[in-house]
RNA sequence: GCUCCCUUCGUCUAUCGGUUAGGACGCCAGGUUUUCAACCUGGAAAGAGGGGUUCGAUUCCCCUAGGGAGUACCA
């Protein structure tokens, strides 16, 4: 069966990045029947947060993206120590004791002569006097995977065939100084136990990849099917991580971003498949290919959501804006009337309060001196509200009748005198609407 | 610096050596509409640059330029 799993660190709020990972993932597992899990990566105590776990949930549950379960790494220490038991039983880790700064002198020192900086593994070198000594010295060192020289294949679901020369790569460190666990095997055990067979993320992880599937092969687990998707830039193709504060799931929903509209757009952008609205997450999963996304870096513009989440609203039944409707104390026997004038003429649900606020308080008329007369003759031939589904026509072909215009040069001054703008609903539904012209 | 990935209309992309280089979104124009929207029709719009290989290159190879990522005792 297949299982995927979502594994964002609780260390902050979701932002579009993070929703195109959980999407694919989520697609992957419904579309084949199978299980996504949603796992909480919070080795790191400093970092990790109680209310980001609730706000990563909140934000997925809000998109209508559901989980079979939640699995959390800081529940799972032991395993971790387990494996950590059976890599060095097997030979494949050891300690060192470098501290930071030395290691950064040796990047330094490697960089400069041009080679790249990799950990030189003078830590294996190390005869038992020394190792004590510096245990006594330094306290416990950090662990490292020891990784063969090999090159490490393997074909990915996005980006094909990678290779990787593991002699570019230092050995991991898996374990701190201080016992903390480190993703890289987290990441790997919790994968192998919880049999996921399908792994997609960002690009930004396939370095990890080739390091991580020797150790998954070191711990005797079957390594999983990796994609690596694209990493979304901004509209200029500069790194989204500059613009990620004003993209975090949160703020695109108070701005009036639809699920769906977000939905939709993220499960296709980098695709060859066209970005149409979806109407349900059924939809999206029908149509889902993985196959048929490109390895480039994907431009990713906020705005392009919008003409999507207006798409959605025009769409939507009356029901769909219960609660918006009531929120703005719109009278059940008008909610009706109202939202068929409304929704083609809104881009978000914050738009709504606009129109009923046209209808409830009037509009500041807009008059052309050239229109002046004009409108002020139309007026006196306007009846008090309330009105009628007839009104607008009645009253516009008196006043066609009494001054003799007609089309766009009759219709628009009216328009503008009652609504204050030149565009917006359509005026014979509007009207029975209309409680206040303030034109009169 | 080193490693990996990438570069086709404004945007997302199709093309497995021979095409009028296709589609979608957006944009523009016309139609329809009292307005906007919607809808219909039409249109503009692309192979980063340079070398090869080949009868023929957007497609294969190399170089250059550019973009993204990684190079942590973060994830």
């Amino acid at each position: 069966m297949t299982v995927t799993r979502f594994a964002p660190s609780p260390t902050g709020f979701l932002h579009v990045g993070n929703l195109r990972t959980a999407l694919f993932n989520f697609l992957i597992a419904r579309k084949s029947g199978g299980q996504f899990i949603l796992r909480l990566d919070d080795t790191d105590p400093e970092r990790s947060t109680q209310e980001y776990a609730d706000a990563i949930k909140q934000d997925l549950e809000w998109l209508g993206i559901e989980w079979d379960r939640v699995e959390t790494q800081s529940a799972r220490l032991d395993r971790y120590a387990d494996a950590a038991e059976t890599l060095r039983d097997i030979g494949r880790f050891y300690e060192a004791w470098e501290t930071p700064v030395e290691l950064d002198l040796k990047r330094k020192k490697l960089l400069n002569m041009g080679k790249p900086p990799v950990y030189d593994r003078a830590a294996l070198d190390l005869n038992e006097d020394e190792m004590t000594s510096l245990r006594a010295e330094r306290g416990n060192g950090v662990w490292r995977f020891k990784l063969d020289h090999a090159r490490i294949n393997w074909t990915d679901g996005i980006l094909g065939d990678i290779s990787i020369d593991a002699a570019s790569v230092s050995d991991p460190v898996l374990i701190r100084g201080d016992g903390q666990v480190l993703y890289t095997i987290a990441s790997v055990v919790d994968d192998t136990d919880m049999g996921i067979t399908h792994v997609v993320r960002g690009s930004d992880h396939v370095t990890n990849t080739a390091t991580q599937i020797q150790i998954i092969e070191a711990l005797g687990g079957s390594v999983p099917a990796f994609a690596h998707h694209s990493l979304l830039t901004g509209p200029q193709g500069e790194a989204l991580s500059k613009r990620l504060g004003t993209l975090a799931l949160r703020d695109l929903r108070d701005s009036g971003v639809e699920p769906l509209a977000l939905l939709s757009h993220m499960a296709r952008i980098g695709s060859s498949d066209p970005i149409e609205l979806r109407s349900s997450i059924d939809e999206l999963v029908a149509g889902f290919d993985l196959t048929r996304f490109g390895s480039a870096p994907t431009k990713f513009d906020v705005e392009d959501l919008y003409p999507l989440t207006a798409k959605h609203l025009h769409a939507q039944p009356v029901s769909a804006v219960k609660a918006d409707l009531d929120g703005l104390n719109i009278p059940a026997d008008k909610q009706d009337a109202f939202w068929s004038v409304a929704r083609e003429n809104i881009t978000t649900r914050h738009d709504i309060a606009t129109w009923w606020d046209l209808c409830a308080n009037g509009a500041d008329p807009m008059i052309d001196d050239e229109d002046k007369d004009f409108v002020a003759q139309a007026l006196t031939l306007l009846p008090d509200a309330p009105y009628t589904d007839t009104s607008w026509s009645d009253w516009t072909s008196a006043v066609k009748e009494a001054t003799g215009r007609k089309g766009r040069s009759l219709f628009m001054p009216l328009r503008k005198a009652l609504t204050g703008m030149q565009h917006g609903p359509d005026m014979g539904q509007l009207m029975p609407l209309l409680q206040v012209i303030k034109a009169k």
